[in-house]
DNA sequence: TCCACATTGTGAAAGAATTCACAATGTGGT
DNA sequence: ACCACATTGTGAATTCTTTCACAATGTGGA
């Protein structure tokens, strides 16, 4: 059984997991294939396929449990409790360290890194901001494994050279500047500019019909 | 020539523009398919596929002229000033209110929503803080043609109650819930959740190997 | 003006992802 | 214990996307 996980299935895995996060909430015991397109935009076929590249979860005739699949599926994607940290205490890094989703994917904002005088030393909601140069020792003695990023874009190479010069294995990039990093990184990329750019087509083309 | 354009030639596209907007800031007067290559990650002959579902614009033996082609692009995307409201002044809503990147892609962000009094009347940064209850009537006399929306998940479906009752035409959705709309309203999600089960995924297996 | 060179634009080939369709199998009612 | 039914899991067919590879064509130097 050893085949290649197509890139597509993973990218759909987090969405699967947040539905059956919903379904559990309001106490549903069972979902079939067909349910989820209420709730997320995929045939049931696929989502079938989906989870046969991880094994069978199912019951023939019935559908999937709840929260066995849950817990399956939070395996699978290594939802095991991880530890981050955030630079930039900016507008966005304010916004991210203040949000309550994180608990939801077990993960724990530890610092947030800044290099400004003034908030250096402050909590932002008993998160303390520290000094980015102190960010490498951080990172290294805490075995931080992924940062998310929230920096002005004018400063992103700046700070892109440090983190590649610690051991760090991915980056959650909120600025809008691609990343070259070595490849042993992986830089995930979140950008409401190339988002926005898309309504703005969608909204051309259904004004043309 | 009537073909349909591959729904990842456009996810590609403003990419496309944020690279020609930073070469044209660097002065750069020229630019091959392959130059691409170092600011994006795509192979050339993507890039050149891509353009031609939208005509041919660059010159044999040289490349594409980067202002030329940039406002190629911005035409083929619509980029023609849009305004928009944003729904929600809490952590996000105000991050996005500030957010200086709208200038690029030619956004106007004219008012932000909120159900909080406290709120109300005040103002982020030169725009100012309205009334939900006015939302429906402000979209319509100023023809907004899509909202950001950035409210609490648990209220998500409230607001799109009412969005729906309106005309307008897309939602940027920054909830971590799934919005169930009518076809003719086109949602845009953004969700860092998910963007953060995949990095633990890539974490998982690269620990793996 | 000519020619060696570079790069585009694009059919055709290869590769990936989605959808179909149905055998396999568990369910739940009688 | 049986059977009509529902839904999974999965090869095979289809559709979509990327990559290849090369003719077409403009460039720039001699």
């Amino acid at each position: 059984m050893k085949m290649t996980i197509p890139e597509s299935t993973i990218h759909r895995m987090p969405q699967y997991i947040k539905v059956l996060e919903y379904l559990d909430e309001g106490k549903v015991l069972f979902v079939t294939s067909r349910d989820f397109e209420t709730h997320i935009d995929v045939n049931p076929s696929i989502i079938r396929k989906d989870l046969s590249y991880f094994g069978e979860f199912g019951v023939r005739g019935k559908g999937y449990s709840v929260t066995g699949l849950k817990q399956e599926l939070e395996k699978i994607m290594g939802l095991t409790g991880h530890r981050t940290i955030i630079i930039g205490a900016g507008n966005i890094g304010k916004a991210l360290t203040n949000y309550k989703g994180f608990d939801n994917i077990k993960l724990k904002i530890n610092a947030v890194f800044d290099n400004d005088e003034r908030k250096i030393g402050s909590m932002i909601n008993t998160i303390p901001v520290l000094d980015i140069k102190t960010m490498k020792a951080y990172v290294e003695s805490e075995n931080i494994e992924f940062v998310i990023m929230a920096v002005p874009s004018s400063i992103a190479d700046l700070v892109v050279d440090q983190l590649i010069d610690s051991d760090i294995k991915g980056i959650i990039n909120f600025t809008s500047k691609f990343l070259s990093v070595p490849k042993r990184i992986k830089v995930i990329s979140i950008n409401i500019d190339t988002k926005i750019m898309e309504m703005f087509y969608f909204l051309k083309k259904s004004r043309m019909k």
